[in-house]
DNA sequence: GCACAATGTAAACAATGTTAACACCTACGC
DNA sequence: GCGTAGGTGTTAACATTGTTTACATTGTGC
């Protein structure tokens, strides 16, 4: 974080777009979202203050571009955790393989890095989440849809099961995330819970 | 919100706990968590900042005693709506009515009261939902109870079954509270997540 | 009726986000 | 090459926060 690529004089941070939404990502790793001041990114970037107004609006808008970095991430390691899972000669179960491995890794990022989960999903702007998730959004439309292409899922539903899917996980994730579920009960919760999501969109 | 029961002069507010919660409740629900601040609450209150701090520690725990009232309000809320549910003769069915009632209403609360339910649920203190949300659990547990009993839940999954209702439906409750599902969706939602919960929760 | 505890006020403090005025550096037109 | 314009930084101020300290007022128990 400190002054990548400068070359010169050291007048000008060389990249301090990026240094900063680091040092905002180190701040709120560590300590919470209350942490997060423009004064102490200033800081970490070796910078005044005021500098980091020539790069973003004000703080809010710094805190909702870490925010969507940190959604990207979140559907990156998704996408890494699904693509693990070993095609087999099983299609139905390779579906729901690597449905369940999305859903396992949501909730693990949420406990692997709890303060950037929850400042990921702070919004005031009344988004969807489709819009707002994009790239885990579609993870889970994908999967859907090829559970319903391999006769698992009831098509009639097709439109409104990630809603609920994602709905049931994220339940999960928000509380692991604000440690409201002892660390030996999370697994088994999100096994049941995907369970029953599985259920609820099946032919009945 | 403007001094209750105050007798003789003016100089000592009467009731200023009580007013100052008071205050807070309304500035969060009107204006969100954000605009909570020792200084407007003082002035809603009708009393100088330094006052409030006879009464609380600092703002933190007057938030958090604000956040303990809303889901103290969120526990009679589901209550008064499971009281409603009549008895019949068919007492599984009559168990699963008032298991959806607690299920509609947390969401229907969370629809009604978006930024009191988001206060209601931020916690630094790492304490699980069960101690939590007295109420609200209690009522779910209750519930749960009684759903085993009538032979329709499966009794070697009780002990979790609370922690899978919960999540299930904070998940939902919590986005609609953010206004991220429209809510033409959201009954619909609501539905296939409590019929997933039951399914997940049934004998297989 | 008097002392003491409870509860209020006013004024200061440090820390915050933000802005305005100014300084430096880089890059591009001539 | 040179100079100038624009991008990027700094410093200093500002208003607004939460909080504390010293003092004022009121209610209460002996």
């Amino acid at each position: 974080m400190l002054t990548p690529t400068r070359k010169g004089s050291d007048y000008h941070h060389g990249d301090l777009r990026h240094s900063a939404i680091s040092a905002a990502r180190n701040l709120v790793n560590k300590d919470g979202i209350s942490s997060l001041g423009i004064r102490r990114i200033a800081d970490l970037s070796g910078v005044s203050p005021a500098a980091l107004y020539r790069h973003f609006e004000n703080l809010e808008q710094l805190r909702a571009e870490l925010a969507a970095q940190v959604r990207q991430e979140l559907g990156e390691f998704m996408q890494h955790r699904r693509n693990r899972i070993k095609p087999s000669a099983n299609r139905k179960r390779t579906a729901i393989l690597k449905f369940e491995a999305l859903g396992e890794a949501y909730v693990d990022f949420a406990r692997l890095h709890p303060r950037l989960f929850e400042i990921a999903f702070i919004q005031s702007n009344e988004k969807p989440i489709s819009e707002f998730s994009d790239l885990a959004w579609d993870l889970l439309k994908e999967s859907l849809t090829e559970l319903t292409a391999v006769g698992f899922l009831d098509r009639k539903i097709l439109e409104s099961a990630p809603m609920i899917a994602w709905s049931s996980v994220h339940g999960l994730a928000v509380l692991v995330a604000q440690k409201a579920i002892a660390v030996r009960d999370q697994d088994g919760a999100l096994r049941q819970i995907l369970d029953g999501v599985q259920r609820a969109l099946s032919y009945k």
